[in-house]
DNA sequence: TATTGTTATACTCTATAACTATA
DNA sequence: TATAGTTATAGAGTATAACAATA
């Protein structure tokens, strides 16, 4: 969930076209990084847009998808899985039980935790999320094509696995 | 520049392995957004750490490259270049500054703006995050493979060109 | 009037550290 | 002592709007 943040980006200056006087990106237009960098952030906008349609932020949407996955989760497992800090959760968490998206109760077991599942309405936010959210794959799948796509994919969760 | 922020972040749950209980990450495991993002996350936090050693912010690299590849180039054209708005960009021209690796000249043409050029410090600190910028790009590289390495990225180019 | 860069202000996302209430 | 979650606080990066100087 998010990193970066969730506020109306402009339209950012690829590679020199388009904007003012050609401005030279130099060996940066070569490396993968920096078009690892500018992908995800146009991506990320994209959605971002969609989601900001429904009344949603972009964000959300993972958190959404792995309490549905991981009903009963734990804030702390749920930190873990998002790779954020717990404390980062918590207002995240909260704005989710005070919208009635999701539902907090203590666990028997450990009175000191909380059991997380999404309500009704959560499910149904979900849902739409989930919609926007296909949406922006077919638009990525259109301009990767079924060709590389599965190869493409392999390669980001070996960076993600691999780096360092 | 930036994006993602620059501080250091813990180490992030991917899919699953490694992470407390097999957290189940659904849907989200297939689409290409979602890994985009984390590969992306995961890349930028390599980069950040390398960086962070030699006493650099992450974001200054692409400011720095920008400026030694367009000397002269004026704030507001950095920030189209960059992607951001011109306000944004003044506390880091700022910084730059006054740590005395950028130089801002008064324009002859239009006293409005500046010109911005680095200084033989900046151009010595460019050197040191250029050679951080590409022992992390020959560790992509590697995880990537230079069988795949040219359609990769030029999917990565087409993704921040088309997306929407 | 329009543009360059600054200032004031605010927002998002994130982190660390200290705290509480349990365990 | 250790852990789950909260609170307090801070910082990076970004944006919008209003402004002064200049065009």
């Amino acid at each position: 969930m998010s990193g970066t943040n969730g506020s109306g980006r402009q339209r950012r200056g690829r590679n020199g076209e388009g904007v003012a006087e050609s401005v030279k990106f130099g060996p940066l237009a070569l490396w993968i990084g920096f078009n690892l960098r500018m992908a995800q952030e146009a991506a990320f906008e994209a959605f971002s847009r969609r989601s900001l349609e429904i009344g949603e932020s972009p964000g959300r949407f993972a958190t959404l998808t792995l309490i549905a996955r991981n009903p009963g989760i734990s804030q702390t497992e749920l930190s873990h899985a998002a790779g954020r800090d717990k404390s980062s959760l918590t207002p995240v968490v909260e704005d989710l039980v005070r919208r009635g998206l999701v539902e907090r109760n203590r666990m028997d077991t450990d009175r000191r935790a909380y059991r997380l599942n999404l309500t009704a309405e959560g499910k149904k936010t979900l849902t739409q999320l989930t919609r926007c959210a296909r949406r922006h794959e077919r638009n990525l799948d259109r301009i990767i094509g079924m060709r590389d796509r599965k190869r493409f994919l392999a390669l980001l969760k070996k960076i993600a696995a691999e780096i360092e």
